[in-house]
DNA sequence: ATAATATTTCGATAATTATCGAAATATTAT
DNA sequence: ATAATATTTCGATAATTATCGAAATATTAT
């Protein structure tokens, strides 16, 4: 699979509502990992809805989990994030001639 | 609609294969905007499943589109874009007590 | 006015995804 | 071993999305 195909699929994943939720909450809680039960306390939907959807998550490698005991423990994979980012601003303006003259559109981009 | 909602709107869009490479071509020939047929030649799919698609970007906010005679140039919102990418790192960290502290997971963000 | 070009809208069909209860699995405590 | 806790897997159903041909609309050239 090329790197379109897998920032297409993280980008689907991230773009449904329930998982952009869990997702920016693992982000907001950081490196050491959160664990399931705690992210249905955040959420308040059945477990298996959650589980379909961090299974999803896990799967396009957004996240990864870990066993603790009882507990699974999701960390969000911060890397991950970077390259989808970092593929959607790479070619930036390179197709135009004068893009760099031109202001800035947007912050960081260009 | 809050913001929550609207980036995943805009992130489902982004998921989409097809539409994926649609709006990295617009982003890559900048400013001036593209006419949807120049995407078209790029795409090799029908006009009625580009139109499609383009029309889904419009309405998440993520393109703008505007007459030039005969044709419509697509113009990528590179405010839309960092927008969305500002929202994906906003409170990266900070339900974590020593996220400064830890090395930080992914360049650019925390 | 008619034709040519550029693009969208309509409508139908196939494919994918979300939801959730019930049952299953894994781990720890008693 | 049994019970309690944490989470997943299964299976069914409803909802959403992608695809594309045919017809429609908008603009320009003749």
């Amino acid at each position: 699979m090329n790197e379109l195909q897998q920032t297409a699929i993280c980008l689907a994943e991230l773009g449904n509502e329930t998982r952009l939720k869990i997702f920016r909450f693992l982000v907001k809680m950081g490196t050491k990992g959160t664990p399931v039960g705690l992210i249905q306390k955040e959420m308040d939907i059945p477990g298996s809805t959650l589980s379909h959807h961090i299974s999803k998550l896990a799967k396009a490698g957004l996240i990864v989990q870990e066993r603790n005991g009882r507990e699974l423990l999701c960390h969000p994979q911060f890397d991950k994030l970077q390259s989808i980012i970092d593929f959607l601003v790479d070619e930036c303006c390179e197709g135009e001639e004068d893009c760099l003259t031109v202001e800035k559109p947007a912050g960081k981009c260009c």
